[in-house]
DNA sequence: TTGTACGCGTTATCAA
DNA sequence: TTGATAACGCGTACAA
């Protein structure tokens, strides 16, 4: 392999003068510059990043955890991501953590150990917000979808409990009063605002909701499936779902299609994320639009900001859903 | 920052003596071991992975190349890859390369450059097998779900073309014999194979095939909506399609509900991957089974064992997808 | 504009 | 079982 040293020793300057030239930096004059680069040319010399990383602490590179990516809102919420982070010159590390607590900290203690140079923690984590912070200190950590506080790190996130009040007002309105409501992960701060949400609206016109009707670990089109053929085949007294994503809410049209329930008739369903999905079902689904794009960007932007500036309080950014009404509903 | 100098300061022993300590190298005594690790403890001490990395020449991490991750097929691949490349103690790097050449030159720069110790080729390149073989020579590259000669680099695939010739037959054989045929890039060698599955079905029953029923550029649910319309608008004299993903098959179910095209009396169509999205559409897609599991397990064995092992003459493994016939065909 | 000399934090070699 | 010392390849004050 050939090194820096090489090329200098070659080109008859120092060091120094080849780092300059590999950096960039002026005061180079335009003589040596063009001498060393052909040096480098011909040699095919090639910088080595472990070296440059070690000197400057960094590695241009940025984790992003993710419960799973096989996932058509997790690959979506990474792809965008990724691509904004290489736009800065950035690479990401993609982590899964398949809700393991263990794979998180090994995760943190990557970090720690300067194996990239902050994480953006794109879900919810299996640790409180303390824990977090406390295995992160004095690194970057960004949380990316999920309603966290703000207090210990930044947020970027989506009005979850409003939307989904507006989404549930929406079917209270139209006098359907018995509904469901689906998350993968009850606990997660996503799952408990658009919980909120879906209470708060019931509060607002005097009406209760059924405990037995939320259902939770629903996040797939084939738990959409089996959700729906547990509810029409128990006839149990509901007449309407939030589903909590397109893709479920595409598995109980399925269920439903089959068990010969109208949609939205007899059963309405209002989905997330508005997915190509929602178009290909009969009915098509009605479903509340995100900002990923928008998201992404912005919260890199940040990122790349907060890691050469300052320290500052951690901020929090919400951004605004929309119900969008389709044939199912 | 507390370095290892400091912990063998503290220690009353040497950097080497600490190092064993971290490494559990054996010719340490119990008691010596027990000390550092104490003092470890008590200052919270993080080895520096750049560190460790430069003098091992290894970064422990494994770029992953694909086109686009926001894609039902390969964010299931590379979540897959990803977690057996964890499992090994690796992490991955994901590269969408948005099939710019630029970006996927880049990458083979931070192969060349030491910032992972392998590529994984997860997709077609948009350079000949000889140029990437040369941007990375000396450097481990494996190629995954692309048919590949198998001469430059390792080759992990599915019998792509056979398994379209079975499902190109399966089609004619029921009378069905003015067919279109799908792709998202025609040149890659997948689709390359595909089509020469598609051909060499018609090939065997005398028939001919139509190019003009060859469509490029399809891959996603918009698009296959697009393509039906298309179809049924212009009355293009088509009976069957396969429709390259079950997403393009769903797009295309939808459209032939929309114009009042019974399937699969009036058209037929056979999907790929049996993703779920083919069990909620009406009806649903018959398609063809892949063996991403089986597949990426054995390839990233066989990376991680190349990586310690001898070079040796590349090989490559063809797995066996499976036609899944259903309502669509 | 260029060169000298040192440091980044770790592992590997060799000798004790 | 331990320690001294030399790498690993590069960036950067500081001096010239």
């Amino acid at each position: 392999m050939v090194t820096i040293y090489d090329i200098a020793r070659l080109s008859g300057v120092s060091k120094s003068t080849v780092s300059r030239v590999i950096s960039n930096h002026p005061h180079v004059s335009a003589e040596t510059r063009s001498k060393v680069l052909n040096i480098m040319q011909q040699h095919q010399y090639v910088p080595n990043s472990l070296a440059k990383q070690l000197r400057q602490k960094q590695t241009k590179s940025i984790a992003i955890l993710v419960p799973n990516l096989n996932h058509p809102y997790f690959s979506q919420l990474v792809s965008y991501l990724s691509a904004a982070c290489y736009a800065k010159g950035f690479k990401t590390v993609v982590h899964q953590t398949f809700s393991s607590k263990q794979i998180e900290i090994d995760v943190y203690t990557q970090l720690q150990r300067n194996e990239f140079d902050a994480i953006i923690l794109a879900s919810s984590s299996t640790l409180s917000e303390e824990e977090v912070a406390a295995y992160t200190e004095n690194k970057l950590v960004i949380a990316c979808n999920e309603d966290y506080s703000g207090t210990y790190f930044d947020v970027f996130c989506l009005n979850e409990e409003e939307v989904t009040m507006k989404a549930t007002a929406y079917l209270l309105n139209k006098g359907i009063s018995k509904l469901g409501f689906c998350s993968d992960y009850i606990d997660s701060p996503l799952q408990q605002a658009r919980l909120k949400g879906f209470i708060s609206a019931h509060d607002k016109k005097g009406l209760n909701y059924n405990k037995d009707f939320l259902f939770n670990h629903i996040s797939t089109i084939e738990d959409g499936i089996k959700l729906g053929e547990k509810i029409f085949h128990e006839h149990l007294e509901i007449e309407g779902i939030i589903a909590g994503s397109d893709f479920v809410a595409a598995g109980l049209i399925k269920s439903a299609v089959n068990n010969n329930i109208q949609i939205p008739q007899y059963f309405s369903i209002i989905g997330f994320d508005n997915h190509p999905i929602s178009l290909v079902t009969s009915p098509q689904i009605s479903t509340i639009s995100n900002c990923i794009q928008e998201m992404t960007t912005e919260l890199v932007d940040h990122v790349i900001r907060k890691m050469n500036g300052s320290k500052q309080t951690p901020i929090k950014k919400v951004y605004n859903g929309e119900v969008i009404i389709r044939g199912s509903c």
